[in-house]
DNA sequence: TTAAAATGTCGGATAATGTCGGATTTTATA
DNA sequence: TATAAAATCCGACATTATCCGACATTTTAA
C-alpha cells in the first residue's frame, strides 16, 4: 500500500511513517505540513491512503478533502486528530473517510486500523476484477423475488391483526385470485360466485362446494369481525395509532368501530350486535393491494 | 449482518439497535448487560458482529472477548467505549477488535464504520466462497438460509424479551421447520400436529411423543405469556414505543393486552387470567419471518 | 440443605369452526 | 315506487382444537 502523510505536526508525521514502516504495512509516498502544500502532490501520486490532521492551519483535513475529491482524486482517507467533538467526527464521517483515529497516537492501534483498511481495499479490487470477468459468460440474472399480491394483502391483514385467523387465508386467497383474473374490473363480482369459485378448487361435487362456501363466508365474517374489535382496542387505547386511524374508516363502517370502541373503553358493556360489511371490506382490500402493487413496480 | 450488543446501558443499547436497523445494516439477534450474561447467547447464536462495551462491572469487554474466543467464537468485534486511555484502547486491538469507536454514540460514525466493516465481511465471504467452488466445483450453499430464517426469529424474540425462555427454542425451532416444509401455505398446520412433529424429533415411541408435545405446548404458551407481559410493561409507560406499537396488537389478543396494561398503570395486583393465543403468535411470526428473510435477500 | 421458582403432566373448561336455516338488506324490474 | 328475487348477513348448535388450572416433579437460588 501506498501511504501519504498530511499533518502540520513533524512529530506525528515521523512516528507514522515509522509505525508504517516497522509494521510492513507498505511505504509512505510522501508528506506535507498543511492542506495547501498537501493538493498537488496527492492528486500527482495518487495514494491508495491519506493520513490527513483535522485541525490544521488554513486548510483543515474536511476541506482539504473536499478540495482532493473535487480535483478527482479517488483515494482512501483515514483521519487521525485529538479533536473529541462528535459533530466534527460525524462531518468527517460523511466525507466518506474510512476512519478517525484519535491522538495520541497508539502504535498498535493505528496498525490495526491500517491492515484492516488496506485489507478492505485489496479485497474489493481482487472481487472487482472477478466480477468483471464473470460479467462477460452472465448476463444479468436478474433475481425476481419481487413482492407478490399475496405479500400486499398479508401485510395489510397483518397490519389489522387479523393475520394469525383462518378466515384471513381465505381472503388472501380471494384477492389473489381476483387480481389474476383477466377482466380488471374495479368491481368485484358477487360474493357467492367468489365463494363458490375457491371453494370449487378443493372440492369436487357440488353439495361439498356448497358446504364449503358457506364455510367460507362464516369463516371471512368473523375474520372480519376480529379486525372491527381489534382497530377498535387500538382506537381505545390511542386514537392517533396510525393503523387505526387508516384503516378503521376505509375498510369499515365507521360507525359500528366507534360503538365498539365505546363499549371497549366504558368497560364491560358487552360486544353487542355490530353489522359486518363483508363486500366493502374487499372491495377496499382489493383495489388497495392491486394499487400498492403496481407502485412497488416502480 | 448480525449483530449482538453487549452494553450495561440500556440506553446505549438501544441507540444502536436503532441505528443498525434505521440504517438497514442488518439485525439484531440479541442483547445482554453484561459480560457473563453474554458468553452463553452469543456463542450459540454465532453473530457476524459483537458491538461490546469496554467498561463493564464484573467481566469487562477485554475479558469478554477472551472467554468467548476460547470458547471458539470466531465472529468479529466492535468495541464502543468512552475510555480514552491509549494503553486499554491498545490492549483491546491486540485482541484482534475490529474496530473501536468512542463514546458518546453518533449516528453517522457508527454507520459509517458498521457498514466498512460489515463490507469487508462480505468481501471476506465471497472470496471465500469462489475460492471453494474453483476447488470443489459444486458447492452447497443450503445450510445458511436456515441459519437466516432462524436470525429473524430471534431477532423478532429478542424484540420481545424472551428470547433467553426456554419456549424461545421451540418456536425457533417450530418456525424454522415450517418455512423448510415443501408447501409454501400461508396458513399453518394445527398445532396438535406441530407439537407432535416436533416432539417426534427428540422422542421416539407414542406415548414420549405425547408427553413431549405437551410439554411444548406448555412451554410455548408460558413464553407467550411472558411476551405479552414485557410489552404490555412497555406499553403501559408509553403507548407509542415502538416495539410495543408494532408487536402488540399483531402478535397477541390486542383487548387481553390492553387491559393486562390497565393492571400495571393502576398497579393492580391482578394477574388476572388472560387470554394466550398461540396459534396466533406462531401464524404470524411464521409470515413475518418469512417476509424478513425474503426481504433480506434484497 | 431447604425454599422457591421453573417446568412437566394431565383432565377438563373454553372458544373456534363448520353447518344450516332463516332474517335482513340490496338489486332488478315493472 | 313497490315488489319479488337474489344476495348478504346473522344466530345457534354440534364438534373439535385449543387453552388453562392445578398439582407433581425438577431445577435453581440462597
Amino acid at each position: 500500500m501506498r501511504y501519504f502523510i498530511v499533518d502540520d505536526d513533524a512529530a506525528s508525521r515521523r512516528m507514522l511513517k515509522q509505525i508504517i514502516l516497522e509494521g510492513d504495512m507498505g511505504v509512505v509516498i510522501g508528506e506535507a505540513d498543511s492542506g495547501v502544500n498537501a493538493l498537488e502532490p496527492i492528486v500527482s501520486s495518487d495514494p491508495d491512503f491519506v493520513l490527513i490532521d483535522l485541525l490544521m492551519p488554513s486548510l483543515d483535513g474536511i476541506e482539504t478533502i473536499d478540495q482532493l475529491r473535487n480535483q478527482g482524486f479517488k483515494g482512501n482517507f483515514i483521519m487521525i486528530s485529538q479533536v473529541e467533538n462528535k459533530e466534527m467526527i460525524g462531518e468527517a464521517y460523511e466525507k466518506d473517510i474510512e476512519f478517525f483515529i484519535h491522538k495520541p497516537i497508539n502504535r498498535i492501534e493505528v496498525q490495526s486500523v491500517l491492515k484492516k483498511t488496506s485489507e478492505r481495499l485489496l479485497l474489493k479490487k481482487s472481487l472487482l476484477t472477478i466480477r468483471k470477468s464473470i460479467l462477460h459468460f452472465e448476463e444479468e440474472t436478474k433475481e425476481e423475488s419481487h413482492r407478490t399480491i399475496k405479500d400486499m394483502v398479508s401485510s395489510i391483514l397483518n397490519d389489522m391483526g387479523i393475520l394469525g385467523e383462518v378466515g384471513s387465508d381465505d381472503i388472501v386467497s380471494i384477492i389473489d385470485f381476483l387480481s389474476s383474473s383477466k377482466e380488471k374490473t374495479i368491481q368485484i363480482p358477487p360474493l357467492k360466485d367468489i365463494y363458490e369459485q375457491l371453494a370449487s378448487q378443493t372440492k369436487f361435487n357440488s353439495i361439498e362446494i356448497m358446504k364449503e362456501s358457506k364455510a367460507i363466508e362464516q369463516r371471512i365474517r368473523r375474520t372480519i369481525s376480529i379486525a372491527m374489535s381489534n382497530l377498535a382496542t387500538l382506537g381505545a387505547v390511542d386514537y392517533t395509532n396510525p393503523e387505526f386511524e387508516y384503516y378503521a374508516p376505509r375498510y369499515f363502517e365507521f360507525a359500528e368501530i366507534r360503538t365498539l370502541m365505546k363499549n371497549i373503553q366504558e368497560n364491560e358493556p358487552a360486544p353487542r350486535k355490530t353489522k359486518i360489511n363483508v363486500k366493502k371490506f374487499l372491495q377496499v382490500l382489493y383495489v388497495e393491494a392491486n394499487e400498492k402493487f403496481k407502485h412497488s413496480l416502480k
